[in-house]
RNA sequence: CGGGGCAUAGCUCAAUUGGCAGAGCGCUUGGUUCGGGACCAAGAGGUUCUGAGUUCAAAUCUCAGUGCCCCGACCA
C-alpha cells in the first residue's frame, strides 16, 4: 500500500487518477471503459467487444509494420510434446514454474459425474505453448537447408499460457493474446539487426499509434528471457511512476537452432547453424494505454486506437424536436464517415444527454458532437474534446469550458480530423512531460532511497553490479533494473563514466531502476 | 506456493443477541421529461459460494472445500 500517486503527478490537474489506491482505480478504468472482466475460470478474463475492438486496432497496425519490414504470418499448434521443452535446457526451466500440461484425451461419466477417464492418458504429455520457440524450431528444421531458404521472417498471432499465480486484468493473466515473431538468419549481424529492427517497429508503435513514450534498451543478464543471447526491451512508465515492460525482442544467437538441429549450407559450402530472433507484445499493450492516459472520469483513447473516434448525441424536447436532431446527426454521421473518420450516433431514446455523456466519456470516445435544436437553428455544432492539453495555472472550470466548442457547421466539420490530430499528439506530449519529470539521474544509494520513498519513478544510476548484485538491489528497494538504455536514449549528464552506486566501480553502463508491473 | 481479508438480487452493500430475505443503483412496463448522470407509478429479480455439523430455529455459530481481493515470491 505504498505505491501510490501522491508526489508529481496530483489530481488537480484533472489526469491523475483518484488518489489512494491506483490498482483499485485501473480496475475501476477497466469496467467502465466496458474493455473486459475476470471470467469465472481461474486467472482468465474476458476480454469484452469494446476491449477486443482496440486489440483489432492495435493487430491492424501492428501486422501493417510486419509486413512492411517483409514478414508473414503462419501459425503453429498450441501443445509442445514435452519433450520438445528438454531441447533447450535454460529455456525449459525458465518457463518450468508456469507451465499448464495436457495429460489425458478423454472424459467419461462416473456415478453422474463426468471425470476425467484415467485409461486415456497421453504416452507423452503435452505442455500448452507458454511462448512457441521449441515448435516453431522443430518446424524450421525441415524448412531451412541452404542460405537461399533464409532470412526467414515469420510471425504468428495467437494466445499462449502462462500459469501465472496473480492475475491482473490485460497485465498478467493465464492465457492472453499476442504475436510472436520468429526469424532464421545466415548471419549473426543479419539477426542481430532483425531484432533492433523489430524493437524500433514496436517503439515507433507504442509512440506514434498508441502515443506512450518508451524507452529502449537492453535488459540485463538476469532478466533476459530465458535462451536468449540478448533481450531489448521497450520500457514505459505509467501514471504512478511504475514501470511497465511492453515488447521485447530477443537475439537469440544459435541457441535455438543448435537445440532443433537447424543448419544451412552457406555460400562456402559450409554447415552452419542459423542465428536467430524471437520478439512479442500482448495484450497488456492495452494495460499500458489504460495506465498511461485514463483518468478519474475513466478510459481515453489516442484518436488513432479508438473503435469509435467520434459520438454524436442528439438532444431534444419532443418528437418534433427529435426528427429534426436526429436528421442533423444522421446528416452529420455521414459526413464524417465520409471523411474516413470512425463515427456513431448514439440515438437510443429515453436517457439523458448527461447520461449519454457520461458513458462514452468512461469509453474513452476522443471527440462528441452535441447537436441540439439551438444548433441546427444557428447552423453550429458543438464539439465536445474528452483531452486537451492542460494550460499553467488553469483552473478546473477553465479546462472543463475549454474543452468544448461551438462552431458554424461547415468549419466544425472540417475542424474535426485537426483536432483528433492534435489530441493524438498531445497525449504523447503529456506522457512525455510526466516521464521525464519522474526520471531522474541519480549517484548515491542514500538519494535513491529518498527518491523512491518521495513516490519514485525512473532513476538513472551507473551499474557494474552483477546478476547477484541485481538482485540485491531489488531487495532493498522493491524495485528492479528495468534496462540498460540506448546510449540514445540518456541525458547528457548520465551519458560517459560514472561510478556504479552498489559496487563503487567506475562504468559507462548507465541503467533504470523502478518499481514495475 | 506463503500471510491476511472477503463471499447475501445484475452491481454496491444492509440485516441488532441465532428469530419473517432488505435498501440504493440497474432491469421491465406505462406516463411525464431531455443543452452534464431526470422524475412518478407499477413490476420482475434469491439454493444468502458449496458440502456437512450444532440448534426448536442458521445469512449469522463450527468444520471442510471452492472462488475472489490485497501483500509477498513469479511474470509479457
Amino acid at each position: 500500500m505504498n505505491s501510490q500517486t501522491k508526489g508529481a503527478a496530483s489530481s488537480k490537474e484533472g489526469i491523475t487518477p483518484r488518489s489512494k489506491d491506483y490498482s483499485q482505480w485501473y480496475l475501476d478504468v477497466v469496467k467502465r471503459g466496458d474493455l473486459a472482466e475476470h471470467s469465472g475460470v481461474r486467472g482468465c478474463m474476458v476480454i469484452k467487444p469494446h476491449g477486443y475492438a482496440i486489440w483489432e486496432i492495435m493487430q491492424k497496425e501492428l501486422d501493417f509494420r510486419f509486413k512492411e519490414t517483409g514478414h508473414v504470418n503462419a501459425y503453429f499448434p498450441l501443445f509442445i510434446p514435452l519433450s520438445y521443452f528438454s531441447r533447450e535446457e535454460k529455456h525449459a526451466s525458465g518457463f518450468a514454474k508456469e507451465c499448464a500440461v495436457v495429460t489425458h484425451h478423454r472424459l467419461k461419466s462416473k456415478d453422474g459425474e463426468v471425470i476425467v477417464d484415467p485409461e486415456s492418458e497421453l504416452e507423452e504429455p503435452l505442455v500448452v505453448r507458454p511462448t512457441s520457440e521449441t515448435i516453431i524450431w522443430a518446424q524450421y528444421k525441415s524448412w531451412v537447408e541452404s542460405y537461399r531458404d533464409l532470412p526467414l521472417l515469420i510471425n504468428q498471432w495467437a494466445n499462449v499460457v502462462r500459469w501465472e499465480m496473480r492475475p491482473r486484468l490485460f497485465l498478467r493473466t493465464a492465457e492472453f493474446l499476442w504475436q510472436e515473431g520468429h526469424t532464421a538468419h545466415s548471419t549473426e549481424k543479419e539477426a542481430l539487426e532483425e531484432a533492433f529492427r523489430m524493437l524500433e517497429v514496436y517503439a515507433d508503435f507504442a509512440e506514434n499509434v498508441m502515443a506512450v513514450p518508451v524507452i529502449r534498451g537492453h535488459k540485463t543478464p538476469g532478466e533476459r528471457f530465458a535462451g536468449a543471447v540478448d533481450t531489448l526491451c521497450i520500457e514505459a512508465m505509467m501514471q504512478d511512476g511504475k514501470a511497465l515492460q511492453m515488447g521485447t525482442s530477443h537475439y537469440l544467437g544459435q541457441n535455438f537452432s543448435k537445440s532443433a538441429d537447424v543448419k544451412f549450407l552457406n555460400k562456402e559450402g559450409k554447415l552452419e547453424y542459423v542465428y536467430a530472433t524471437s520478439w512479442g507484445v500482448s495484450t497488456r499493450l492495452i494495460g499500458a494505454l489504460i495506465m498511461t492516459h485514463s483518468d478519474d472520469q475513466g478510459l481515453i483513447l489516442p484518436p488513432k486506437l479508438a473503435p469509435i473516434q467520434v459520438i454524436i448525441i442528439p438532444i431534444y424536447k419532443n418528437d418534433e424536436e427529435r426528427a429534426k436532431t436526429l436528421e442533423e446527426s444522421r446528416a452529420v454521421l455521414a459526413e464524417l464517415k465520409s471523411q474516413g473518420i470512425s463515427a456513431r450516433l448514439d440515438d437510443r431514446d429515453g436517457l439523458m444527454p448527461g447520461a449519454k455523456y457520461y458513458e462514452w466519456e468512461a469509453k474513452g470516445v476522443p471527440l462528441r458532437i452535441e447537436i441540439g435544436p439551438k444548433d441546427i437553428e444557428k447552423g453550429s455544432l458543438c464539439l465536445a474534446r474528452r483531452f486537451v492539453l492542460e494550460e499553467a495555472n488553469e483552473t478546473p472550470e477553465d479546462l472543463r469550458r475549454r474543452r468544448k466548442s461551438f462552431l458554424p457547421r461547415a468549419e466544425a466539420l472540417s475542424a474535426v480530423k485537426p483536432i483528433l490530430e492534435t489530441m493524438q499528439k498531445e497525449l504523447l506530449q503529456r506522457a512525455r512531460t510526466l516521464q521525464k519529470s519522474r526520471t531522474q539521474f541519480i549517484n548515491s544509494l542514500d538519494e535513491l532511497e529518498k527518491f523512491f520513498k518521495a513516490g519514485g519513478g525512473f532513476a538513472l544510476v551507473h551499474w557494474a553490479g552483477d546478476t547477484q548484485d541485481e538482485e540485491a538491489l531489488s531487495k532493498r528497494f522493491e524495485t528492479t533494473i528495468r534496462c540498460i538504455p540506448f546510449v540514445e536514449e540518456l541525458p547528457p549528464q548520465a551519458r560517459g563514466e560514472g561510478k556504479c552506486i552498489w559496487t563503487g566501480r567506475l562504468t559507462s553502463q548507465c541503467v533504470i531502476v523502478a518499481a514495475a508491473y
